[in-house]
RNA sequence: CGCGGGGUAGAGCAGUUUGGCAGCUCGUCUGGCUCAUAACCAGGAGGUCGCAGGUUCAAAUCCUGCCCCCGCAA
């Protein structure tokens, strides 16, 4: 099979956040036929009158033109929609839903996924926020042939990535932004020629993640510092990480929405969660070993605002005990 | 009509319940001290108290309407 004939694989994309806009636009610069994008729902923010959430897979398509389906559900009418259309090939990169079997097998080539995760670890819903809340210091890109298990089916290809110490939620998805466009372009073409066989993932080695909720952004200052700075790169741009302080009677919410980990100094240790004068223009708090440096905070109804300048109206801050 | 917090000097906040001189910390400016400093001492500048209307002898404070910021929920 040439390039040329390869180059005509008609794809249908499936999928939701930045990501998947990034794979979107490359396989739209390689100028493979797009026939359709899907992604999911827009939904109102409320008290935001002309706010509306609309995926960076949407915006994408409707700049490039693509015609867009947002199903609610998979259901009948999504697979007469697909049908019709009658890709080679869907592309499937963090859409969101779990797509059934029957869907999956309608184009000839099948369907592959495009996961932010070395599979078979970090299987399920947030390979990204885990691979840094879990503190590891390597990650990468698998492109598998999907089946109806989640994140199961035979890989394809994968490659690597290095997660730098300073990297967060951002940094990280772009460089697997970067790598997972380079691997699906030359992922295609040898699948669709044959020369690539499927290999069987070892579910030994399997690890899942969980959807993540507001609350995994709790934090337990019985944790080490470190491991709190890993859960505040992995949620950085939600749920964001928070703890509790009692000001006035009033237990209320702060966001922690810039920190610096550091290592506890010699024969300084207070309470767990209590915040001290760390340095001269510095503001710790406690943790079971390290301190956590806190730069920029938030009060529930508040704006964010530097540590210092929040010492200036609260400056009982100092010595209390963060729950 | 989803629930709630907030808007007071350049920054962060008190004061509003019970109407009565516009306050605190930081910054900034001037002077002093000092080898020197983000330290210390003395002094000063900087306000339409979100906007509009109402009540009152008197409104940041009470009443009505509006604008804006934020947290929760979705």
């Amino acid at each position: 099979m040439t390039e040329t004939e390869i180059k005509k694989t008609t794809i249908v994309f499936m999928g939701t956040p930045d990501i998947a806009s990034i794979v979107l636009e490359s396989l739209h610069l390689e100028n493979y036929p797009i026939l359709g994008v899907v992604t999911q729902p827009d939904y109102k923010l409320k008290n935001k009158d002309e706010d509306e959430y609309i995926s960076p897979v949407k915006k994408l398509a409707l700049e490039k033109n693509i015609p867009i389906y947002q199903p609610q559900k998979l259901d009948d009418d999504f697979k007469k929609w697909l049908k019709n259309l009658s890709p080679d090939l869907i592309i499937v990169t963090a859409f969101g839903k779990i797509i059934p079997r029957d869907i999956l097998e309608i184009p000839k080539f099948k369907s592959l996924n495009v996961h932010a995760s070395l599979l078979p670890k970090l299987r399920g819903a947030s390979p990204i926020q885990n691979a840094l809340a879990n503190g590891m210091n390597e990650t990468g890109i698998t492109i598998m042939l999907m089946d109806e298990g989640i994140d199961t089916g035979d890989i394809l290809s994968q490659k690597s990535i290095i997660i730098d110490p300073q990297d967060d939620y951002i940094t990280l998805t772009g460089k697997l932004a970067v790598a997972a466009s380079s691997l699906i372009l030359k992922t295609i073409p040898s699948w669709i020629d044959g020369s690539l066989a499927p290999t069987k993932q070892d579910s030994n080695g399997a690890t899942m993640c969980q959807l993540i909720e507001k609350s995994d952004g709790k934090i337990n200052w019985d944790e080490d510092a470190q491991d709190i700075y890993n859960k505040f790169r992995a949620f950085r741009v939600w749920p964001g990480i928070f703890t509790f302080w009692e000001n006035k009677n009033n237990l209320q919410k702060l966001s922690l929405n810039q920190i610096i980990v550091e290592k506890d100094k010699l024969g300084e240790k207070h309470h767990l969660g209590e915040v001290f004068k760390y340095s001269e223009n510095e503001v710790g708090v406690q943790t079971n070993s390290g301190v956590i440096i806190l730069e920029k905070i938030q009060l529930a109804g508040k704006n964010e605002t530097p540590v210092n300048d929040f010492l200036n109206g609260y400056p009982d801050f100092i010595g209390s005990i963060l729950k």
